[in-house]
DNA sequence: GGTGAGGTTTAGACACGTCTCAAATTCTAG
DNA sequence: CTAGAATTTGAGACGTGTCTAAACCTCACC
C-alpha cells in the first residue's frame, strides 16, 4: 500500500517498457536491456521487482506487460519528460538536440506543483519538441498516425511532425537541415533499391538515406 | 583523478558542511549528522569518504575541514540551488516557503548548460529570495554583515535582507507579515528580559519572539 | 520430435549509503 | 585528577541496482 518510494531506476523502466509497448513492439527482456542500457541479468531482476510491486505482470521467459498502475506511472514519467523538454526549449531556449538529455535527469525531481506551473505558462502543449504528445494532466495522450517522409511521392509535400529524440548528433544534422517539426518539406526523387531519396526544405535540396526518412514523421 | 561521479549525498553534505563553516560553528559529526537527517555513524562513514576523496581533512573525533577541491564543489552546490530557488520564485512564482525544497531535489541534476541559461535570464542575481548571497560564476561570494532586527532600537528603521530558508512553515508566517527581504520594518517595542518584540510592518503591528527576530537580518 | 542457437533467468558478487549496537575516546563537573 | 556523561567511531547488516558467469527455457528447423 501507500507509496514505498518509486527509485528513478523504476521509473525509468515503467517509461521504456510503456514506449515499447506503443510502438508496437513486444517488451522482452533483451529489448528492455538495451534500451535502458544495462545487461539483461539487470532486466530480470528489475522485472522481478516491478512485478512484486504489481506494476507489471511477469512471465518468466515469456515477456512482460505493464498493469494498470504501471501504465499510470509510466505516463506521468513521459508527462514530465515531454513537459520539461517543451519548456526547456521555449523558456529557456535549449536546442532540440539538448533538451531531451536535461529532461532525462529533471524528469525524476520535478513536483507536482511544478509541473502544473510549467504545464500553465506553456499553455497546456500537446506535443513536445520531437513531436511526440504529451498526456494531459488525466494522463491521456492523444496518438496520431503519421506517414512517415519515406512514404511521399516525388512532387509532394508536407510537414515535418515527428523525429526521433535520443539521438543528439542525428537531431543536430537534422535542425541544420531544418528538417523537424514545423518544417516544410517536398519530396523531389526517391532512387530505385531503397537508395537515398532528395528532398527539399527551404529551398534547400538534401540527400537523406531512406532509413533516416522512415524515421520522420509527416503530415 | 578525473571525475569519480560525485554523488547527491556527497554534495549535500560538502554543502551542508560548507555552511555550518561559513555560520562560524565547528562542522562536527553531530552537527553534520542532524542537519543531514542522518545518524552520526552514518556521517562518520561520510566523513572518511570525503577523506579519501581529498575533498576534505578528517581528524577523528576532532571534526572535519573541507580542503580546497571540497570547498569549490560546495560552492557549486550552493550557487545551483541558490540560482534555482530566484529562478522559481522570479520565473514560475513560486512562494518563498517552496523554493527551498524544489531546489533541493533540482539542484543535484542542473547541467552547467542550463546554470548559465538560467544565470543569464535572471540577470546575475546576487541574491537569492532568502537574501542568501549566490556565488558568481568564479565561485566568489559576496559577505555582508547584516544586524538582525532584535538590535533594532525602538523608534528605529530597517529594511529586511534575510530570512531562514528551511523551515517552510516559518517561511509562511514570515510572509503573511511581509517580513521578508524587501519589506519595510521599524521598531515599536522591545519587552524587557528577552521578551517579545513588537514590530511595524507596512502598517501593520505584529508581535515576534526575540528569538525569530534574531533570526532575521535587516540592513 | 529432436536439437541447437539464442534469449532468459539464476547465482553470486560488488558499490553505495544508510542503519543499529557496542566499544572507544573526549569532555566536564566535582 | 578522575569518574560519569557525551560524543565519536567501528563492525556488521540491509536495500538498491548493477555486473559476470553459468544454467535454463523456447522455438524454429530439419
Amino acid at each position: 500500500m501507500s507509496k514505498p518510494h518509486l527509485s528513478a531506476a523504476i521509473q525509468d523502466y515503467l517509461k521504456e517498457i510503456y514506449k515499447l509497448q506503443s510502438e508496437g513492439t513486444r517488451p522482452t527482456t533483451t529489448a528492455i536491456a538495451r534500451r535502458m542500457g544495462v545487461a539483461p541479468s539487470s532486466a530480470t531482476s528489475m522485472l522481478k521487482k516491478l512485478a512484486a510491486l504489481g506494476l507489471a505482470e511477469h512471465s518468466p521467459y515469456r515477456g512482460v506487460e505493464l498493469s494498470e498502475a504501471g501504465s499510470k506511472i509510466a505516463l506521468e514519467v513521459i508527462r514530465h519528460h515531454r513537459l520539461l523538454e517543451v519548456y526547456l526549449a521555449e523558456t529557456l531556449k535549449l536546442s532540440i538536440d539538448a533538451v531531451h538529455e536535461e529532461a532525462d535527469r529533471l524528469e525524476h525531481v520535478l513536483s507536482e506543483e511544478l509541473e502544473a506551473r510549467i504545464d500553465e505558462q506553456l499553455g497546456y502543449p500537446t506535443h513536445d519538441p520531437h513531436g511526440d504528445p504529451i498526456p494531459d494532466a488525466g494522463l491521456r495522450m492523444q496518438k496520431r498516425r503519421l506517414r512517415s517522409l519515406d512514404a511521399l511521392q516525388p512532387g509532394e509535400e508536407a510537414t515535418v511532425e515527428r523525429v526521433p529524440d535520443d539521438d543528439a548528433d542525428l537531431l543536430r544534422y537534422l535542425a541544420r537541415l531544418r528538417l523537424v517539426p514545423g518544417g516544410h518539406v517536398t519530396m523531389r526523387r526517391a532512387e530505385p533499391f531503397d537508395g537515398p531519396m532528395t528532398v527539399l526544405v527551404d529551398g534547400d535540396e538534401h540527400a537523406i538515406s531512406r532509413e533516416l526518412a522512415m524515421q520522420i514523421g509527416i503530415a
